[in-house]
RNA sequence: GCCGAAGUGGCGAAAUGGCAGACGCGGAGCACUCAAAAUGCUUUUCCGAAAGGAGUGCGGGUUCAAGUCCCGCCUUCGGCACCA
């Protein structure tokens, strides 16, 4: 201790060696033991894919979810914050490969590496916590709970046209692709009909929408805003509409039944079932048409189909449909615009009041009807549709109302013909979660010719993933498992008879969606997680992670956890109940990348400025929402004023244990503001401004060493201990090192930060200032106590306040004492 | 096209309707030093020598008082995008 005394020069390096063998010793945030009895907290930080070293955007997000975590423990709870890898996934199989590795090597090589990086970057992880998700012991609870999920037909096969990746040979669920292409490969996405499974996520789609009501302000606006648009429900009527020649009426799904005298002609989705079956019924010309157009449809990919400029295309199928409300004999047309797997696939068309009906008719010169005034004049002259509200015309019983009544009036009337009802539709699809590839968590479903689907028996699970040793793992659009014929062929659980495993592996999507579950009791073989610790722990108080997941993850996540309740295994029925977005790491305004040029590795940023000053960096960039663009900030500043910082406690002579009280008024006046002031800051995530108060505090600190206090006063050593447990939050390494200089045992995690004390706050004397027509013109010091009326009467005789005023008349005066004066002239 | 968020010094950014620019970077100066580095201190929105004036994207409005609230624009970023 006396050598470390000694020493005198803030060396970071010689900090981070001294103390990380101390930590893995005390294991300061290890949580969950029995009889532990301050109150629980569970904060969570999204775990890492292991790809291969961390970067910049991790040492970002794990400093943040730092903050939150150790600012928690300080505080006195018993803080649950774990630690894992997201392993399975595409990378891995890709990396294998291209090096001819297993996929199980180079992802347990980078976990190793992940996790001695994160040690070492002081994440105050509990090490006792981790789980990896490509463990058996692990993944055998997706298979687990995928049987719970099929048991309740919330997993199913259908066959149907999906997304189909061509360059990773896979399919993708709706939400891996991004304006077409996909989001791993940035590949054109085409289309491709396949049987696979899925997860009923639309059953949960108006709770998963009318619950986000329950995150609001706990969750970014974006995000809920983001879900929303995605769950996109929308509220209509389904009408009925007789076909010529058909038994079966067709129901289509419009937002606007109010515009049904406005029907004009009827689109059917020119991949579906029905238009095949419609063309069927025409004329053998009108059958070859169909042909050939859909031949087209189907080679068109999704960029194709979003061009803005993109002509209308369709047949007409000479076949005709009756319009329910007056009778009406109107052409069905098949065509691409119109989407087979949105509503019932088939739609009426209204062109006069739908901007793509309208340009369809245009296209194939088709009536357009106005059956909405809504005073713009008739789209036949304007050239284009009026959308907007307005009276209905030339609509019959209709005619007069507005739109919204006219909605209510067409469902009556629909509804009292039994040829319609109100009625609603979602954006969300079901969840695709059957995958062509290796490295994933195989589908415990046994193929029998005799009994069907048969599900693995839930006491021979896990379904192992075979050896990769002898697989082709090259994508060619079947899984590689069906080459591991050993593994393949097995009796059929049910008759015993030969049957063969179902060869696709599970979206990883489908391991992120209960992970913070497992972290409850990570060991556990005899259920995917205790139900009692969950009743303890769960839900998650503060999730931490990238933007990036609004969607697709947190939707699984917030699906699994609603499932799960109505099954019985948790009390609530959502999984996170605050969420902080951190920004990106950006270099030079773009993010950073190998092909840019403008990659900022994280280990020579470490090596350069050490651990503390990186943290810090991250914290004090800015808001933590917003990105940081590495140019812009100076790692090198933060490490300055770690050593500023660090150097006060060195400094300090008097005693651990000296009475406060006896310090100097005004240092210990700054230290309880700082107290008063810290908190609230670290709780509204203003990281930033929570960094610049402990700044603030040290200077305060450095002219009281300097200056009238003098380093034996009492206060001096308080203020120092308030700085060196402050910054453990965000440099903990040079927070224990100053904790140790000022005399104490380690763990200034566990130290606790003591709240202010108001006596010492508060103020005798105020600064009032005076505005002459809400200009600052003077201002003074005052006692707090002051009365409005001797407060206007100093304000009035300052002479830059008559000066100001001059030779105009006063009008009213506003007093806020002690603070402020306002005076208002003519 | 639709929905949403944001525009503040040279830069990153602060600011319950009440002193705009906290804190830091960068700049300038001083002290220490033979000198430099390091450190400490002072200063730093713009115009002006000063008095003073101007100032939070632009234009209006509400208010004694607006970066903050309201209306209309502009720009940037994000999300969705033939969803009937």
């Amino acid at each position: 201790m006396s050598e470390l005394q000694n020493q005198s020069e803030y060396d970071v390096f010689a900090i981070q060696d001294r103390w990380l063998p101390v930590w893995d010793e005390l294991r300061p945030f290890n949580s969950g033991i029995d009889g532990d009895p301050r109150p629980k907290k569970y904060v969570l930080d999204m775990f890492p894919y292991p790809s291969g070293d961390l970067h910049m955007g991790h040492a970002e997000a794990y400093a943040l979810g730092d903050v939150i975590s150790r600012y928690w423990v300080q505080k006195g709870f018993n803080v649950m914050h774990p630690i894992g890898w997201d392993s399975f996934g595409l990378p891995a199989e890709n990396a294998a490969i291209k090096r001819g590795l297993d996929p199980k090597g180079w992802t347990y090589d980078n976990i190793a590496q992940q996790k001695a990086s994160m040690r070492r970057y002081a994440c105050s992880f509990d090490w006792d916590r981790v789980i990896v998700t490509s463990d058996p012991i692990y993944y055998r609870w997706n298979q687990w709970l995928f049987l719970e999920f099929y048991n309740k037909g919330l997993a199913y096969r259908k066959n149907s046209n999906v997304n189909w990746c061509p360059s990773c040979q896979t399919v993708l669920a709706n939400e891996q692709v991004v304006a077409g292409l996909c989001e791993r490969c940035d590949s054109v996405v085409t289309k491709k009909a396949l049987t696979q499974w899925y997860f009923k996520v639309t059953d949960y789609a108006d709770r998963l929408l009318d619950d986000l009501d329950t995150l609001e302000g706990n969750w970014p606006a974006k995000v809920l805003t983001m879900q929303r648009n995605w769950i996109g429900r929308s509220a209509g009527a389904e009408v009925e509409f007789q076909v010529e020649g058909r038994s079966e009426p067709i129901t289509v799904y419009t937002t606007r039944p109010d515009t049904l005298f406005g029907a004009t002609f009827m689109v059917v989705a020119a991949d579906s079932d029905l238009a095949a079956e419609l063309a069927s019924m025409a004329t053998p010309a009108v059958r070859t048409a169909f042909q050939e157009y859909l031949e087209q449809v189907k080679k068109s990919n999704d960029i194709e189909r979003l061009a803005t400029d993109r002509k209308k295309t369709g047949v007409e199928l000479g076949v005709y449909a009756i319009n329910p409300i007056n009778g009406e004999r109107i052409p069905m047309w098949a065509a691409d615009y119109v989407l087979a797997d949105y509503g019932t696939g088939a739609i009426m068309a209204v062109p006069a009041h739908d901007q793509r009906d309208f340009e369809f008719a245009k296209t194939f010169d088709l009536p357009i009807r106005m059956v909405v005034d809504t005073g713009e004049g008739d789209p036949n002259e304007l050239g284009a549709p009026t959308v907007g509200d307005g009276v209905l015309v030339n609509s019959g019983e209709l005619n007069g109302l507005s739109k919204d009544a006219a909605i209510a009036k067409a469902i009556e009337l629909l509804l009292a013909q039994g040829k319609g009802k109100s009625a609603k539709n979602f954006r969300l699809r079901d969840w695709l979660i059957s995958r062509q590839r290796y490295w994933g968590t195989p589908i415990p479903i046994i193929h029998c010719d005799n009994c069907g689907e048969v599900p693995v028996p839930a006491d021979q699970l896990p379904v192992q993933l075979p050896s990769a040793e002898g697989l082709d793992l090259k994508p060619k659009g079947t899984s590689p498992l069906g080459g591991a014929e050993a593994w393949v062929n097995v009796d059929c659980p049910k008759c015993g008879k030969p049957a063969k495993r179902d060869t696709d592996t599970m979206d990883t999507f489908v391991d992120s969606s209960w992970y913070f579950l497992r972290y409850l009791s990570p060991n556990s073989t005899d259920e995917a997680f205790s139900q009692q610790a969950a009743r303890d722990w769960a839900p998650v108080d503060q999730y931490v992670g990238g933007v990036t997941h609004a969607i697709l993850h947190l939707l699984y996540a917030r699906f699994f956890t609603k499932v799960l309740h109505d099954l019985g295994y948790v009390d609530f029925e959502e999984p996170f109940t605050r969420l902080l977005n951190q920004g990106m790491v950006l270099m030079n305004g773009s993010a950073m990348s190998k092909s840019r040029g403008n990659l900022v590795a994280l280990s020579d940023q470490l090596d350069e400025h050490g651990v503390d000053a990186i943290r810090l960096t991250m914290a004090f960039a800015g808001p933590p929402e917003d990105d940081i663009d590495w140019a812009d900030v100076s790692p090198a500043a933060s490490a300055k004023f770690l050593a500023r910082a660090w150097r006060t406690a060195n400094d300090v002579t008097s005693a651990p244990g000296v009475d406060f009280n006896a310090g100097n008024a005004e240092l210990r006046k700054a230290t309880h503001s700082f107290l008063r002031d810290f908190a609230p800051a670290i709780e509204s995530f203003k990281f930033n401004v929570g960094v610049a108060k402990v700044m603030e505090l040290v200077n305060a600190l450095r002219k009281g060493i300097d200056g009238d206090a003098g380093p034996a006063d009492p206060a001096v050593r308080e203020a120092a201990e308030v700085v060196a447990k402050a910054i453990s939050l965000f440099a903990p390494y040079t927070a224990e090192d100053m904790w140790a200089k000022l005399g104490h045992q380690p763990g200034v995690a566990l130290a606790g930060l003591q709240q202010a004390d108001e006596s010492l706050l508060v103020q005798s004397a105020v600064v009032a200032v005076v505005q002459v027509d809400g200009k600052l013109r003077d201002k003074f010091e005052v006692s707090v106590s002051i009365s409005e009326d001797e407060l206007r009467e100093k304000a009035f005789a300052l002479e830059n306040v008559n000066r100001a005023i001059g030779d105009k008349q006063v009008a009213n005066v506003i007093i806020r004492a002690p603070k402020l004066v306002n005076i208002a002239t003519k």
